[in-house]
Parts: structure tokens; sequence; C-alpha cells
RNA sequence: GGCGACGUAGCCAAGGGGACCAAGGCAGCGGUCUGCAAAACCGCAAUUCGUGAGUUCGAAUCUCACCGUCGCCUCCA
């Protein structure tokens, strides 16, 4: 069975060949470093995490480049803020510091959703000399041109350009309503290299002191990393145009050989139907959502609608997503509460809902469609479990595991085993009350301890406890009231 | 203005010419289990896929028109 992927260039979905076979290089864009992450950077890197899961599942190697934008207007313009306020802080000092910070922070929300750590992680300030060559080697080819310490790319040279955005050039200049340079030879021309002022990081170059432009970063490092030609480019549908496009004219000018093979674009998280963004000021972060939601069930949201599809965000959708996610993990805990559990089978022949599982993921990585699959496994285990069927639930417990982990959604390890001293004697004391058909004291000691987190269950076994999330606790103590 | 996406039950969402009188989740309802719960199980719940017309033996799925929502064309995941 064959892997289709939609391309972005061709607006079609194709059959995934990879250049190289059983290998995969994939370059995704990364954050500018500058503020936090929020919910639209989660629904990216959560998105391409998976596909670059699946594609490893499927058996490729998978080599992972995303780069980190460590210079440009934006953190120079905080960093300006910052020096306002208070610090005497040399300006370019204070633009590393600030890179740095939200560099640290991304990892640490991304570490949070799951996302996979990627291959490498070039950052712009430490591929300069590439970019350089990169931007005279377009000047030598009558692509770029020099005006004052600025290098433009002049986009009517390059002829496919507009061919990933579907775009003729025409139509694009009656669209324009920015105030133009005037030293430009068209509007829609870009910046290479620009010169910097006195106080801002800068780099020696050709053409004076300077920094690169944004689009120049990319095409420099994916080279660098994963050659001239290579398989998956992907990045948020807002970089469609014209960033991506722009990466096309630099990267395939230069080297007059096709740039990236598959384009993969990603939807907007939106809030009220619209687009999440800073200028609207509805957007969240995901330090907020985390305040109040475990990550893993920020990521079964992302995951319930297919990655090119726009996706709304409210707190009702978290909690069904919050309620879903409690279905699989109390099946998980189940079946390790019975001892049923084996490590994740991998081999692939072939039961019915592999191969449900692998059409879904095969088809352009529809996610929502795998998750359905994994719930009918939950249903499948959960009915042999009522039944006493134990024949097959660990062969399908460890399918069921071998789905999450292809979406990232594998409970955490090492649920915890022991409870409290005090906690223990009190799930005793109420064993006893209830021995002594004391309901008030059995439901009192119960109420405490789901207080505490910690959910109690009579089973026709036993009593069973499981601890919860803070975010989950917040949820029950308001149904308890 | 140009280009594009989307509209499926109370909510989320998959499907994209016949196996669909439409998967899965949440919420809801009835039952089983339980001291009561929780979890789980069994069952019910869209005769219908924005509206209208057309193509077809057959349409949620194709075509056209209309209505509605959103996006890109400017930094943005």
């Amino acid at each position: 069975m064959s892997l289709k992927v939609y391309n972005t260039l061709t607006g079609t979905k194709e059959e995934f060949l990879p250049l190289v076979k059983g290998k995969v290089g994939m370059y995704v864009c990364g954050v500018t470093v500058y503020d936090e992450c929020h919910l639209g950077h989660a629904r990216a890197y959560v998105a391409f995490d998976v596909i670059r899961r699946y594609l490893e599942y499927k058996g490729y190697q998978v080599n992972y480049i995303q780069n980190f934008t460590d210079v440009d207007d934006k953190i120079i313009a905080r960093a300006r803020k910052m020096r306002e306020k208070s610090s005497q802080k040399d300006l370019k000092e204070l633009v590393r510091e600030i890179a740095e910070k939200y560099t640290r922070e991304y990892f640490e929300h991304m570490d949070k959703l799951t996302v996979k750590r990627v291959t490498q992680y070039p950052r712009a300030t430490e591929h300069i000399g590439e970019m350089i060559e990169l931007t005279k080697g377009l000047i030598r080819k009558g692509y770029g041109y020099q005006v004052d310490g600025d290098v433009f790319f002049e986009i009517g040279k390059f002829k496919d350009y507009g061919k990933l955005s579907q775009r003729k050039l025409e139509e694009m200049r009656a669209g324009v309503r920015v105030e133009v340079d005037e030293r430009k030879r068209s509007p829609l021309d870009f910046a290479l290299w620009k010169h910097s002022k006195e106080d801002e990081p800068s780099w020696d170059s050709p053409w004076g002191k300077g920094r690169p432009g944004w689009h120049i970063e990319c095409s420099a490092m994916s080279m660098k990393y994963l050659g001239e030609s290579f398989d998956i480019h992907a990045g948020g549908q807002d970089l469609i145009f014209p960033h991506h496009e722009n990466e096309i004219a630099q990267s395939e000018g230069y080297t007059k050989k096709p740039f990236a093979r598959y384009w993969l674009h990603n939807g907007f998280v939106t809030i009220n139907r619209e687009k999440m963004s800073k200028s609207l000021g509805n957007f969240f972060t995901l330090r907020e959502i985390f305040e109040k939601c475990n990550p893993r069930v920020v990521r079964l949201f992302l995951l319930s609608t297919h990655y090119r599809k726009p996706i709304d965000f409210s707190d009702d959708k978290l909690n069904n997503a919050r309620r879903s996610l409690e279905r699989i993990d109390s099946c998980l805990r189940e079946v390790e509460r019975r001892k049923l559990s084996a490590p994740a089978a991998r081999p692939c022949r072939g039961s019915i809902y592999r191969t449900r599982f692998e059409e879904a993921m095969d088809d352009d990585f529809n996610t929502a469609a795998a998750l359905g699959v994994i719930f009918d496994l939950v249903s499948k285990i959960n009915s042999r479990l009522d039944k006493g069927d134990l024949s097959s639930v660990t062969r399908v417990a460890s399918e069921l595991r071998d789905f999450c982990g292809v979406l990232g959604l594998s409970p955490e390890s090492g649920q915890e085993t022991r409870l409290e001293e005090d906690l223990m004697k009190l799930i005793q004391e109420r064993e006893e009350a209830r021995r002594e058909k004391d309901w008030g004291r059995a439901d009192t000691i119960r109420d405490r301890l789901r207080k505490e987190g910690i959910i109690l269950e009579d089973r026709p076994q036993g009593t069973t406890w499981h601890k919860i999330r803070r975010s989950f606790c917040l949820e029950n103590n308001l149904l308890l009231l």
C-alpha cells in the first residue's frame, strides 16, 4: 500500500516516492525566537512530528531539519524595547538573550507535547557564511541586485515565480498594497541581504555590514543539511506566500535544480472561526493553555482534525478531547492492571485494525480517521475485558499502544504505583467501612481522596485507585460541587 | 479586485459516485454492573450530508448557480 501526500506545489495528492529509497529528507520552517509559542506553533510541529513518526513507522530513515530564526527585525525590535525600558545592555547582547530565552522555551513546550527532537536544529546566525555565498551566487547569476547596502532578488528574472502559491505575477501586482521601496525593480522583489544600523547585529559582507534577509536562511540551511534537492518541505499555510515562494526562487535560481519535491502545509488554528493571530490579539500561548490542561489533551485535540483543515479552538473542545483521552487511558490502565500488557508489537501482518490504521495514515496522514481506529480498538478491548475473554487482549492492546505511539499519544510511562502511607491507610479504612456497610464513612473518604486527585473505583476484583492530573482534578472538583 | 478553502447529528469529526438508510469521540437517553458511585459493557440517537437545479441506473460524494463562513495576496505555524 502506498503513502499519498497532498502537495501544495501540484495541488493534488501524490504517491510519496523519496529521492533515495528508504530515506527521507525533510525540512520544516521553525520559529522566529522573539516571543512565546502559541497554539498555532503547536499545531504545526505536532502535525509534522506525526508525519515524521509515521514515515519512521513505514521504515524510512528520516533526516529532519528545523531551523531557528535567531536574527531578524522582530527580535531587534523587541530588544530595542527592552533597552528603552531599563537595560543598559548592548542591543546585540539583548538580541542574543531574547533568542536564547525563546529557543529554550520552545523546547520546553515541544517536549511537553511529546514532539520528538528533530535531527538537527540549525540557527540562522550560525550560517551567515553560507547565506553570503548564496547571495553572491545569485548576483552572479543575474537574480540579485545591489542597492546601497541592500541586495534584492529580482522576481521577474525567475520565470516560475508564483508556481507554489498558484498565482500569476500580474494578479499579485494588483493586490500589493504595502508601501513600496522605490529602489526595488518590482514591488515583489525581496531582500536577500539588508544593511544594518550601527547598533544592530551585523556581519561583514561584500555589500558592507549587514544581516541576511529572512528567506535566504531556509534556502541556505536546507541545502547544507539536505542537499540541493530533497523530499519534503513543510510549514504553516501562511508561509506559502511569500516565504516558500521566495525560497523556491532563490534555491532553484541558484542551483537550477528542483528544490523540495513535496510541499506540505498545515491549516490554521482559529478562535471563533477567525485565524488566531497576534494582530487580532486572539491567540493563546502554550504556557497559558498548559496551566489548565494536560499537553497530551492538547495533542489529541490537534490530531482530531486533519492537519490541512482549519481547527477551531475553545475550552469546550479541549474538554471533549480530555474525556476522549481518558477513555484511551483508562483502557490501557485496565490492561496494565490485569497484567495483559506486552511491548508494542510491530509485525505488520494485517489485522483488520492495522490495515485500517495504515489506510488512514497513508491517505495524507489522516489522523482523525486513525483515531477512529484507535477508539474501535479501545471498544474491542473493553468489551473483551468485560466478557472475561482475555484470549487476544494482549495482542490487541499492543497494537493499540503501537498506534498511540505513532500519534505520540502514549500514556506517560512509569505510572505511579505507590501512594503516600497516610493515603494508603485511608483506602484501607474505607475498605473496612465498606465491610461494615458504613457507607457514609466510605463515601467521605472517597470524596476526600478525589480532592487529592486520587480516583477510587470499586470493582468485582476489588477497589482500584489511580492518580489524575491536576487538570483533571479541577474538572472533577467542579463536578463534585 | 485576484486566488483558494470550507459548510455532515446538540457539539467535534471521518468519508468524497454503489459495501453509507454516513466511522469515531464528547454530550444525551434506556438497560446491565454497584450499597451508591466511577469506569466499563449492551442498546438507542442524522431516512440524511448549507440551498436549488443538473449529470447518472445510482450522489453526502461529480457539474452549475445561489447562500453562508474563513483564509491568502503584508510579518505570521
